[in-house]
This record gives C-alpha cells, structure tokens and sequence, in this order.
DNA sequence: AAAGTTTAATAGAGTAAATCAATAGTTACT
DNA sequence: AGTAACTATTGATTTACTCTATTAAACTTT
C-alpha cells in the first residue's frame, strides 16, 4: 500500500469514473486500474463495485475511502510541517467566504494580505453556509469565513470579529421615531430578511425567538441583496437587519434611516473555520493576523456589551 | 514521501542507529540510508543529526517522527478494516499486564481464549503500568490490562472487572477481632503495601487519603508479592490488603485471617487498555468478550455497591 | 438488432525506483 | 596512530510504475 495508491482510490472515489480520475491525478487510465487492482490485491477486498454504472463502492470500500482520506491528509500535514519550521508561508491556498461577508471584508485585506505573502496563491470562492462545511470536510476549502458558530464536531472556529446588527428603518414605520432600539422592539412579522445560507437569517431569527415565541411564522420576502432589501424597506414593506460593514457602503440620503440598538447591541460572530485536521496551519494563523488587524480599523464596537444570537444555540 | 520511507524514519529514530534499524525493518542499511535521504531531499529538511553519536533527531525530525507514527498507525488500520469486514480474527497481538493481575486472571482465559481464536498469536508480557502506558502509546503493545483510571489522554479504558479488596489481619492485630471491616478502620501506617508500578499502592493510598489526610507518610515496607506481604503480615508487621482474586490461592490455614470490607467495598478497577487509534479492535473485543465471561464465575460480587479508590481521582 | 460510444481491463515495452553486496569514508575511543 | 563501530557511496540487479495500443464489456443510438 502507498499514499499514492490512496490517493488514486479518492481520485476514483469521488468521480465514480475512471477516465476522469486518471486526469485528475495526472496519469492514464490503466495505470489507475492497475494500481487500484493491486491495493485491492493486497488487501484481498473489493473496493469498487464495477458493475454498477457509474462505478460505486463497496461496504468496506466507503471504510476504505474514509481511512485513506485520513491518511493522504495526515501526510500532506508533513510537508507542512517543514513549511511551519522553515517559516515558510505559500502555497495554494483555498477559501471560502459566505455571500453577506464577502464584499465587505475582502477589499479590506486582500490587498494587504497578498503583498505580505506574495508566494501565498489564495483561491477565494462564494460560497453558502452548507457548501462550506461540506468543502471544508472534504478537503476542498483549506478555511472559510463564515458566521458562526457551526456546531460541527469536524471543524475549528476562530472568532474574527463580532459584527453589530444596525436596523434600518424606514420614515413612515412604526419604529422610526425611537433614536435607540431595543432588541425587544423587533418583530419578526415586520423585518425583511436576506436569504444567506441559512446562517444570517438563522441569527436574526433565533434574535427575535429569545424574545417572542414565534413557531412558524411566514417571511414576507427573502432577498438576496441587502441592497434590495433596502429598496425594499424604502417601499414602505418594513425595515430591515443590516451587519454594520454593509452600512458604510449606503448612500447618504440614506443613512439617516440607520437605528443602532442599545447595548446588548445585537451582533454575527465571524470566524475563520478550518479542519480539524489543521493542515495548512501557518497560512490560516497569518490570514488571521491580517484580518485581525485591519477589521481593528473598522468595527470600533470591539468594547462594547454585544449579544451574539447564534451563541444561544450552544 | 511513501509509507515505508516513513517505517524507515520511525525504525532509525527508536534504535537511533542505521544498522540495527535495517535489520529491523528486514532491509540492508544502504538501503535505509538512501530512502531516508531522498525523504530528507523531498521534503528539504534534516530529519536526523548525524553529527550526534547517537544519531539523534533534529527538532523537526521529532514534530516530523509523531507525525509519521500516525501516518503509519492510520495505514495499518486499512488492513484492520478489511479484516473486521471479513470477521478474521488472528494475527499477532501484544498483550501487557501488570504482575499484581497476571498470576490470577492469565490461567482463567487464556486457554479459552487460545482455542476459541486459535488464529490469534498473543504474546503477553507482565509489565508494570508506567511500562504499558508507554508502549501503548508508541505501538508496541495492542492492549493491555491494569488497574484503573490511568487518565492518560491518548489511551482508551474498558472496564473489565471491579476486584474488591480483602484485608489480611494477623490474629493479634487491633483489628483481628472485627468481623466486617470499615474502610474508615483503616489506617495507612499500618498496611503493608506492594510496590506494582504505583498503580496499586496508589488505590490504595487514595482509599485511606479520603478518610485519613495524611500528606508524606513513610511506609513501612514495600514489597514485590503477596506472598511476602502475607508472610510478614504473619510476623505481626501489620495488616495488609489482597486483590480478591489472590486471597483465593492463599493456603487454608490463613484463610481465617481474611476479613471483607463492609459496604461500599473498596476495590479496584480493572481494565483492558488499548490506544486511542484502536488498531487491531476486533481483537480487542474478543478480548474483552473472553475475559468478561470467564470473570462473572470467579467475581461474584458483580451486584454489591464497591467504591473504586481510583476513581475518586477523576 | 446493429452500429456506435463510453469506459474499464489487459498486454507489452520502456522507464524509474528500490534494494542489495561490496566498499569507501567518518567518527569515537583506546 | 590504530581499531572498532557506523554511515555513505557505488554499481549491478530486481522490482515496480507508467505509458501506448488494444481488447472487452456495457450502455446508446439509430
């Protein structure tokens, strides 16, 4: 058994094809079949079961696959290893970044980033909630910002920065008139929410629940912008929850519409989130010292009394 | 960087020395030499010190060693796999137990043990349990039995049997009148006491610690076996505490010096060990299943409420 | 149903690698 | 300086890996 052989079990694994693995993993097809026929040989077990269409694997060989990840990541952490001893941070690096995040955060430290770790080739993807738990669990995002927390048993989370709820509020709305809000005033019937993976909306509902028991309520819209969610408001069809970076990008004439709460200010908890299996360690401590540092500048509420929903969940 | 170049660092770095590792891992020592340079070429970085005498490992060798020795763990447990799909039970399996456990537990199963797995090559070694707790953890042992809680982090305990102690009171002893003894009757400078790689001297320490507050006592004597101890318990030495299972050798003439605990019964806790990685688990389950059935004839106090002085550790 | 398409297995050749026996170099110790 | 103990190097041999070309099987399309 070699790590290669394993690696081309997981090539194999996940395209359920031969042909298309053997390009994955850069050799031809026979020389994929013969390795695996060999690995199979040797552990005197089917792995593959090839008379289904497309390929399957077997009972044992779902173990297998299982095992065998562990294995190729638990050997590609040698290298790393090394990289961590010599100091040395590049590489390819892929992560992932949930849509309400991403146009806020990125243009604040990518540039930085970048010309600190000019050898780090980062790969940032859009990605949702769901899609980044399952990318992260599979190896195929080496971390990902997200709100958290996840409560997934397989990753690590880092808080990066506790990002306040600010509420805007129309002109003619019920609300418009308090100059500070209070958690308690929201009503969930009454807010425009964002469709976000699930974890944006999630946090403002489990906000809204500590305070009234609503079972089922129906969402008049979910959007998929906060700028529509904005437009939206200024419609007169509610007010709206917008994370406190997104205020900044709003045109003035609409600023005024802009409530912050009273302390406990409602807030997302942002993280970096890895495996557990802590490869590419270096690369995720320096993203996170970027962050870090330039998110200081900007969220200026690092003192203050925050409620963060999604915690209540722990 | 393949598997076996990873048995090579492993075997050069237990016996600090090419040549014997060489022989260990069936293979000449040039060969050994070459496959660990080209890994040291691979990866860029010394693994190994050779200026050192012994050859000694560099501090990235060492990070690079633990990590090899998971690697190398994992793989293994791909053949384990296999073999749990196809029920095979055999192979080789190193067993550790600690002396004050051996003479009694060994002669109930293994005979049982040996025909109902006949494919399974048990080598045993009596070991104290500092001992097992290190060659659990580098591999050299698959299992092992010993009195516990060991809280160590990277090992897995499975009860096997609460054996309660019995104490052995010489007939002019203060105590030699008391039918049912109390723990609180006893008192720590009076007992004599077995040196068994702490494991059990430390039961029985914490026993008299949760009654009596006794910091640095001197003991008397620590003896290698039962045996002596009752002997000089006979001498009027002092009162000594036994195993249950090993009051039951002892010749009839002194059977009348044994005295049960009232309840709770002290007893201790007895436990087949394995490595948090669980290679070789079906073993280690039919293991466990032999013992446990041959257990419940000999241990009938299966029912009574024991206290575990070592558990009060936790 | 026959021809075409897709995909995996097999055969044979060439290349790369791992291993060995013999030997040369090193270091430590007397 | 001489020796013992040990590792590195060399060159031959064997083994393993990968490739191209081809065959075989299964599934589609006509």
């Amino acid at each position: 058994m070699t790590i290669t052989q394993l690696h081309y079990v997981l090539a194999v694994a996940e395209y359920q094809n031969f042909t298309k693995a053997a390009q994955k993993v850069f050799v031809t097809q026979p020389t994929l079949s013969m390795q695996i026929q060999k690995l199979e040989e040797e552990l005197e077990v089917q792995i593959f079961d090839r008379s289904k269409k497309p390929i399957e694997l077997t009972e044992v060989g779902k173990k297998i696959v299982e095992q065998a990840k562990n294995i190729v990541n638990e050997s590609d952490r040698i290298q790393d290893i090394v990289d961590q001893q010599k100091g040395f941070i590049g590489g390819e690096f892929k992560l992932g970044i949930i849509p309400t995040i991403m146009p806020t955060l990125l243009p604040m430290f990518l540039s930085n980033f970048t010309k600190a770790y000019p050898k780090v080739k980062l790969k940032i993807e859009e990605l949702h909630t769901e899609a980044i738990i399952e990318k992260l669990n599979d190896g195929h995002l080496d971390a990902a910002i997200a709100a958290t927390p996840l409560q997934q048993e397989s990753l690590k989370e880092r808080p990066l920065y506790y990002e306040p709820f600010v509420a805007y509020i129309p002109p003619n709305h019920r609300l418009a008139q308090s100059k500070e809000l209070k958690v308690e005033d929201l009503d969930i019937d009454d807010i425009l929410l964002l469709e976000d993976g699930h974890c944006f909306k999630e946090g403002i509902i489990n906000l809204c629940k500590t305070h009234k028991k609503i079972e089922d309520t129906k969402f008049h819209l979910e959007s998929g912008s906060f700028e529509t969610l904005v437009k939206l408001s200024n419609e007169e069809l509610g007010m709206t929850l917008l994370p406190y970076l997104h205020t900044l990008d709003l045109q003035p004439k609409y600023q005024n519409n802009l409530h912050s709460f009273e302390e406990p200010v409602p807030a997302r908890e942002v993280s970096l989130i890895f495996n557990k299996s802590e490869l590419k360690m270096q690369i995720i401590n320096v993203l996170e010292k970027s962050i870090s540092g330039v998110i200081k500048g900007a969220i200026t509420f690092q003192n203050v009394n925050i409620i963060s929903p999604l915690k209540q969940k722990v």
